[in-house]
DNA sequence: GCGATTTGACCATT
DNA sequence: AATGGTCAAATCGC
């Protein structure tokens, strides 16, 4: 890598250069025309301002050297800085105030987290938990204290290939040996699932399933879905940052409808998140979660609350590579996977999200 | 030979 | 210091 940059990365970098000039030519155009609409003029500056946006990180990755870069162990995809919604604010401070120091761990990245109860039965002849349809690669197993079996160690075969980072963990339930309780962690961006069976059970779905739900033949639904469906009642097992406080946080939206949602095409529109008084009634919890089965849900105005927000003085290079790295590296994408939660104390209270340069 | 698994060691966290 | 999570060398199986 020269000055920190890999082909893929400069390759990158001429793509969205590219694309934010179209999208300034189609403003041009738009500008030229009285069928130009608020809304059109709106989305305009969201997809410059994200090309922006993208484009600062890129660089500002690419600057920090191959460790902090899309590719490196920080760019963990799907990395929240706190998924689960609980510590967002504790856990992302903690983050930035471990990278002031260089001894910064690489090892345990605060991924989402989720765990799924396998049930095998003898009639199934399976020896073990069921194929979930990612191809896994054991790396480490472990006993655990008080546990009666051993805790095996999954991470997805396509991790270096791919840059997938997602993992699980397989634990033979102690009370039913014939329960495997599988906590999955971080989400799969390779594209190498079968899709034989069901995919490993991410939030989203275990809720589908707590309303015997499955039978979505089609994205667009199973994203509609997520969003009607979760407000509803789903919770996800966030032990992870609720050892210490032994609660899970439901998913509480705001009756803001996510009408919104019902985009004309089959991936959500980011108008939805464009209202940023919509942004900020979300609760907290709501934005510990994003899909990337579902595809439905944009962390966008989210990220670059957090992005604009910070305050000053609380972040540093390497604190933003690592936290944008996390969903660059999946940038085929539409989706940043950026979910960290945003909690009131990570804004500064001044930023003017009502403002048009704020977009800009 | 290559990829997957095993397993002891290492490291971060608490 | 105890524990959990990951690494990586050794081993296994195709």
């Amino acid at each position: 890598m020269e000055n920190g940059w890999s082909c893929e990365q400069k390759t990158l970098i001429s793509e969205l250069i590219q694309g934010m000039e179209m999208a300034k030519q189609l403003r041009v155009q738009l500008n030229s025309t009285s069928s130009s609409t608020e809304i059109a003029d709106m989305l305009l500056q969201r997809i410059l301002a994200s090309y922006e946006k993208a484009l600062l990180i890129l660089r500002w990755s690419g600057s920090m050297g191959q460790h902090q870069t899309l590719a490196g162990t920080a760019a963990v995809p799907g990395s929240p800085i706190s998924v689960n919604g609980s510590h967002g604010s504790e856990e992302f401070e903690k983050g930035l105030k471990d990278h002031q120091d260089f001894n910064v761990s690489k090892k345990r990245k605060i991924l989402p987290r989720w765990t799924d109860q396998v049930r095998v039965s003898s009639e199934t002849g399976l020896e073990g938990p069921h194929d979930d349809g990612y191809s896994w690669r054991k790396y480490g197993q472990k006993d655990i204290l008080g546990a009666k079996h051993p805790r095996s160690y999954y991470r997805c075969t396509f991790r270096m290939s791919q840059n997938c980072w997602a993992t699980k963990q397989v634990q033979r339930s102690d009370e039913d040996p014939n329960v495997f309780e599988i906590t999955y962690r971080g989400k799969h961006i390779c594209s190498h699932a079968t899709n034989l069976v069901p995919a490993p059970p991410s939030p989203e779905k275990q809720e589908q399933k707590h309303n015997n739900d499955y039978n979505h033949h089609h994205q667009q639904e199973q994203s509609l879905d997520f969003f009607s469906n979760i407000r509803s009642s789903m919770t996800i097992d966030t032990h992870e940052h609720l050892d210490d406080k032994e609660m899970t946080y439901p998913f509480s939206f705001p009756s803001t409808s996510f009408g919104c949602f019902k985009s004309e095409n089959s991936s959500f529109s980011l108008s939805a998140l464009d209202n940023n008084t919509l942004l900020g009634s979300f609760s907290q919890p709501f934005f510990s979660r994003a899909t990337p089965e579902s595809n439905c849900f944009s962390a966008d105005a989210c990220q670059t609350s957090n992005f604009r927000g910070f305050r000053n003085g609380h972040h540093s290079e390497s604190d933003l590579t690592e936290i944008f790295s996390a969903n660059t590296s999946a940038s085929s994408s539409p989706i940043l996977d950026l979910d960290f939660s945003l909690h009131p104390a990570e804004f500064d209270p001044n930023f003017p999200f009502d403002s048009p340069a704020f977009f800009s």
